[in-house]
DNA sequence: TTCTTGTAGTTGAAGAATCAACCAATACCC
DNA sequence: GGGTATTGGTTGATTCTTCAACTACAAGAA
């Protein structure tokens, strides 16, 4: 089946002015949560997995599971909480029930980072992000990215 | 002066759910576009590259204001621009006026790939994120975001 | 049982990002 | 003019991510 050759749909002008906005929007943010959780020796990704996992029954979890709830991939995930073991952050258990398994494990030090950075962190999305916009813009952005979610679910990823 | 020893105001229910949301939906975002670009040997970093010295005249930009225009550091926009002199999309000129100042040129083959990449770019862009969202809860997005704009400037990055 | 297929996780090498240090040219100031 | 601070950009080491194998176990079929 050959490829269209109809013309492209520019974006019109107000669409590209979001979509830079966005663009430059969502860099900023991290940057700024990336260099407050630097204070801790954290980023945004490692915070994520001490979140899961201290709300996780025992403070553990699956590696894989674990990977899809921080939205990494399971190679970067593995590398990633080895330098947390290294750093005292979590452990590694095997899973007795499935030998492949392998559960990432939040050590009370790793807790101890959490309850320390938290408090900032949480300070600083209020700052940088909840309460930099309106609440009815909020919530429309809460629905907005709901609605990216369904569709880059709704279409398998490019592979060809 | 102590810190605050007040308990922190942590997000309500919704408000978590909304922050997961974004994070969720804007890393799935760019891993579809990122995926969508690599058939073109891209990222989309590389990809805005490409554009804004598309737009600009003579197709040539200043490295510092390139780092600026893609929100990249500067650091990081030398190597990434070496790389593409590398591969022959941009070349290097430096500037008769202000002799320390580099001008990051488009070549006519970096030209070429960009408007090869455009039409599948833009479509992407649509599919995952303009025309995934109402109307309505786009243009919210787009001044949530400026908002959050607003913000990381309104306040110095942490240095200390 | 054995054979096959799929899932869980790791590894190491290669590629990319970050950070601090650095050089060079300009701008400011006395 | 001469000194100092700033700006523009690069460099190389370190750290992090990605990618393509690869091992080990589990599950299902013959």
């Amino acid at each position: 089946m050959a490829r269209s050759t109809t013309e492209p749909r520019w974006l019109d002008a107000d669409q590209q002015r979001t979509w830079r906005t966005y663009l430059l929007g969502s860099a900023r943010l991290n940057e700024r949560l990336d260099a407050d959780l630097r204070r801790f020796g954290l980023d945004l990704g490692e915070y994520e997995i001490l979140v899961t996992l201290s709300e996780s029954p025992e403070r553990r979890v699956r590696m894989s599971e674990l990977a899809t709830a921080v939205h990494q991939s399971r190679s970067r995930l593995t590398h990633t909480v080895s330098r947390m073991e290294k750093a005292g952050l979590v452990d590694r258990q095997t899973c007795p029930t499935d030998r492949r398994g392998v559960w990432a494990h939040l050590t009370d030090q790793g807790f101890t980072l959490l309850e320390t950075a938290a408090p900032q962190h949480v300070e600083a999305v209020r700052r940088h992000f909840v309460e930099a916009v309106c609440a009815e813009d909020y919530a429309a952005l809460g629905r907005a990215f709901a609605a990216v979610i369904a569709a880059t679910e709704a279409e398998p990823p490019p592979s060809d």
